[in-house]
DNA sequence: GATGAATGAGATTTCATTCAT
DNA sequence: TATGAATGAAATCTCATTCAT
């Protein structure tokens, strides 16, 4: 029954216990996910799971903290870049591979349930209020390069991100891919609006 | 000690344990709510409770069936009165009283999670693809009354009602009463932008 | 394998897993007897266990309580009685069976240490700090009556109930029957030399 | 990140773990102290710990036995010296910071749990079968001395032993300075009554 | 209709111990 | 000698659900 002890190092045990657990809570939520299905989907011993992780909670916490500071971390790198004009910047930020790799809707939800309240502050920090603003930089910076004539506040900035965010990236509705296309036709056609843009400035919104 | 049975009529003692289960519900969320405390809260005996309802699941589905008919029903009914303009409507719809009590974004996120999967259903019926379209008809009718002057497509409803919903009521956030007044100007105005309406035509959205 | 299920008056079963316990805490010792063991000797699933008590620990401070107030009443009844004489008392509180049943050293030892430190004052109050006073109130007596010549100090009599108790009643040293005897025997002496009492005017002590 | 391996003489690390473990046996008793705590005092890894000890009974044992070892050598090392007095060995023994060091009573009460049942009979040879008899034997030399008028019986010996060891020096009582000046008077005047000694020929007991 | 005692599967967590390096 | 990652049995506790009354 018992296989082989292996040994490797901490980083990659933590990384893999981190990955299954990643992929569990996603698929079936914090709470209906169990220490137990997490150490046999990464294959260890619950010792194992514990020797690495305080708690359950524990887990979840690190999970967090991990997207938000490759969240931010990646969106200053590209906003720094004087090379890069604003619609090149928000092609990156927007619809880049790069960037799915680091948002995690899923995550996020789990997060801001109430029982999981102490955590919800260090998402409110990354998604809506750190995110949001430095787009809303971004489309200051194409206002200026002439590619926009409105300003866009960093609330409307919020909406929008948070309503594409829900609709589109939450898993918790089941769109058939035209459905999806059109969601994403119009969410481009309602940016070029706000932001004051010639049709199809930002096409690339529509374009996954 | 034991308290005496009281006999209630089966209606308001179901209505009662609902009550109960909803303040529960959305307090703490689905699973962090115990059957027993939706007893103690509703004053009644386990045996009472499993005699309502067949499992803790079924509260749920009950409390959405009942949102869901309750909110269709306002909405329809305000939508199909003939004897109020557009604007009339939305003033309705979106800002008053009467809503308030229907529309339950606690509850809704409750049943979006993946594990009450068998709910969802419901709710894509109702929050994004029932009254937004509703609200798309009501744009249209505003259109035709001269008061806006683009077609809202039912995407953009989705989107938008969606991002407000997230960012102002789900209680994930908690702003200040200036910036909840920002956002609900900045909701005002993208709405009037992307209607194509004159400015402050929708001005009752940021009067709460 | 599972036995029907009996419904008993919750002060009866309460009442039974407080005994089995109390017999598994003596035998084994608090930390080393599990709530397994303790719903197997009394019988009932795990579930039943915690339907009476919060934690492992609340049944322990239940055991205590019930000791500590069973003990206390007993002693009062006994000195409050008009009709007894010093001595009279004395063999009440000392050597008699109903006081067997009260008095409860081996869970004193459990409650005495450090991890179940909140407990400590309760045993505080009963075994030095109630009992004694009470039983050097008797000794007074005894020499208003003219059957001692010293008063007896509350602090002497800690001492030696103490020194008994530890020796005697604590179950951690194995002593022979005969050495029991000579120990009994000598407890009787010192009490007489303290108490300034003829010898064999407690010639009960050493008469199990 | 890791610390750099340490190599010290066997008797040193065996001595600084055994330290380790006796500090955080007193405070918390064998069951609530961790290997982990151990380990972590001590400042080595895991596996150096079961290098030196095969279990953490282990420890214990050899905790045991060391303190037994001292304690014995130092009271015969004390009756043996033929140039003391009865009373100037009682001083020794009794109050002296040498004898501090050595007894070890909340050490005893471990021991004395009957989850280390084996390990008792060391300790009912230590605390009570070996010094009590050795005091009593001083006592015998007092007499003989003409200092006493009686003899202490080596049971008497116990009883006070414990007696005073129970009430003062386990720790389980917050008595104020006061209250323990108190007790230690009467112990001093108990025992004297009881050796037939006049009035403060054992002051120094009273006198911390 | 209503009660609440009883259930038991399963969840989280602890920790003494092992073993590859 | 020394390390610390890995183990897994066992402990405590939760809670939706059942059922005799």
């Amino acid at each position: 029954m018992s296989t082989k002890r292996v040994i490797k190092h901490p980083d990659v045990r933590k990384l893999e216990i981190t990955r299954a657990a990643e992929i569990l809570f996603r698929k079936k939520g914090y709470a209906a996910t169990s220490v137990e299905s997490i150490i046999q989907k990464a294959g260890i011993a619950k010792g194992t799971f514990y020797y690495y992780f305080k708690t359950k909670q524990d887990i979840l916490k690190n999970l967090v903290e991990q997207i938000a500071t490759n969240m931010e971390t990646y969106f200053i790198s590209v906003i720094e870049d004087n090379h890069l004009s604003a619609i090149q910047k928000l092609k990156k930020l927007l619809r880049s591979p790069e960037k799915k790799e680091k948002i995690n809707p899923s995550v996020m939800k789990i997060i801001h349930r109430p029982e999981n309240r102490e955590l919800q502050e260090e998402l409110n920090i990354i998604a809506i209020k750190v995110i949001a603003p430095l787009l809303a930089k971004v489309f200051q910076q194409g206002k200026k390069e002439g590619v926009f004539n409105n300003t866009v506040s960093v609330e409307s900035m919020q909406l929008i991100l948070a309503g594409s965010q829900f609709v589109l990236d939450s898993g918790l509705f089941h769109w058939s891919s035209e459905q999806r296309k059109k969601f994403l036709k119009e969410l481009q056609r309602m940016t070029e609006q706000i932001a004051g843009a010639k049709p199809n400035t930002l096409s690339f919104i529509s374009s996954e």
